[in-house]
DNA sequence: AAAAAATTTCAACGAATGATGAAATTTGCC
DNA sequence: GGCAAATTTCATCATTCGTTGAAATTTTTT
């Protein structure tokens, strides 16, 4: 049987390397950056974000390590860049409320917090810890580089605030900065763990579940900070 | 100068070990559990969850890694034991909320969770951390663990809040489980957040942005479950 | 066809981690 | 004094991690 293999080996012949050809080289369908962040999105959602190793990455992307290395600098970088894709259209959004040509009330408008978190955040456990501020090993750095992306964003929201306070909307004892910070980091609360919780403790679907507990949030909150707490929001019963 | 050392090699003698004499054996003041415990929590507060190494801990206890097998059974047992020390009497107080002999108001009364979780909780970002589920390296099988101490004691302020319902001081329409995960969670959020976030971005004191957010929250959060949200809460004003 | 550039993998380094078994030292008991 | 139990450290293992430099292969350019 592998007698071949012993008299080819007995003639200097690299039979490992024939048996197992080396891959290296270009391959027909190119590794390029969208396709490592995909993956790395990929194992987010997996293993959350403990599991955010470069190794996983690429175990994920189908490719050596090193091609993380040939496209971004370094796991920081990569975690840049998936920033800039995966953040910054959130933080486009929501600077957009702020705009004063949006006919919108301010009460729908702050849904709209609610309702941008959930679109682009709902699906990642690991871009939501990102967002959170939370720590991968090997990138650090990566905690400032987010609050100088999110910090305007919360500002246009708290703008927004100031201005229901203008208009009467909200109440004036409001502060502005808080309930900034209570509305958004509230949303990632819940889009983390209702959907667990939610079967486990209350016994409703997980699908029911999330934008239940969205619209008790936001319903709490309004009236929180309402000057007209009892006017009805008949945004929330759509969809 | 080392030819000295150089001949006593020569004849076989165990130089390393006399210039550095072995140190093992009980010391004068031996290295008790609680010892371990309370490295775990200093090394929790100057790193955070992603510092409490096995290493880290021993080091700050000035002994050896080994110690730790010692005395409990690996690293998840002794986040077990620190459990136990750290979050227990915390479960205990939550339940104490529930005793229907207090003579304070409902709303008294949920405000303690605030006050119970700042008392216990203010000091360590680790703990926090573990009370919200996170995970440590090698002791990943905590989580249920803490979850099945934290939910009878979520369970109780849920009942908090029917029996506020039942009173009429709470709007029928709440959702206890839901309003009892926003009051505890948001809470944990500001002790991680504020002291960190007030000083920087609305330039408030350390010290006095924790108690504002916190009381602001509170006010928003009774405001929004509250039948009469316009009652004074004059127990926010002490202290 | 030859040379240069681009793409991919390989092999390895140094560091950190959780864990274990054995050795060394002290303490307490008979 | 001798002996067993308790306490502490040492040396080491197997993993995993981020990273790097060189080799191999394909594609493009000359």
């Amino acid at each position: 049987m592998s007698s071949i293999i012993q008299r080819l080996m007995k003639f200097g012949v690299d039979v490992n390397r024939i048996l197992t050809p080396r891959t290296r080289g270009p391959k027909a369908t190119k590794v390029h950056q969208g396709h490592l962040l995909d993956a790395a999105l990929a194992v987010f959602a997996r293993e959350g974000l403990r599991g955010a190793s470069i190794r996983a990455i690429a175990r994920e992307a189908g490719c050596d390590p090193s091609m993380l290395y040939y496209h971004f600098q370094g796991k920081e970088g990569m975690f840049e860049a998936l920033l800039e894709r995966s953040i910054g259209p959130v933080v486009t959004e929501l600077l957009a409320l702020k705009d004063p040509k949006d006919p919108r009330s301010v009460a729908e408008r702050l849904w709209g917090v609610i309702c941008i978190y959930h679109r682009h955040l709902g699906e990642s456990e690991g871009l939501r810890g990102l967002l959170r501020g939370e720590i991968i090993r090997g990138a650090e750095g990566i905690r400032e580089s987010i609050t100088k992306r999110v910090f305007p964003a919360l500002g246009a929201i708290s703008d927004l605030i100031r201005f229901g306070i203008e208009r009467g909307d909200i109440r004036p004892d409001t502060a502005p900065l808080f309930a900034t910070f209570f509305l958004a980091r509230m949303e990632l609360e819940i889009l983390d763990l209702i959907p667990v919780l939610g079967p486990r403790v209350a016994g409703i679907p997980a699908d029911q579940a999330l934008p239940m507990a969205e619209r008790a949030w936001f319903r709490l909150f309004w009236r929180g900070i309402a000057t007209r707490p009892e006017e009805p929001l008949p945004f929330l019963n759509e969809s």
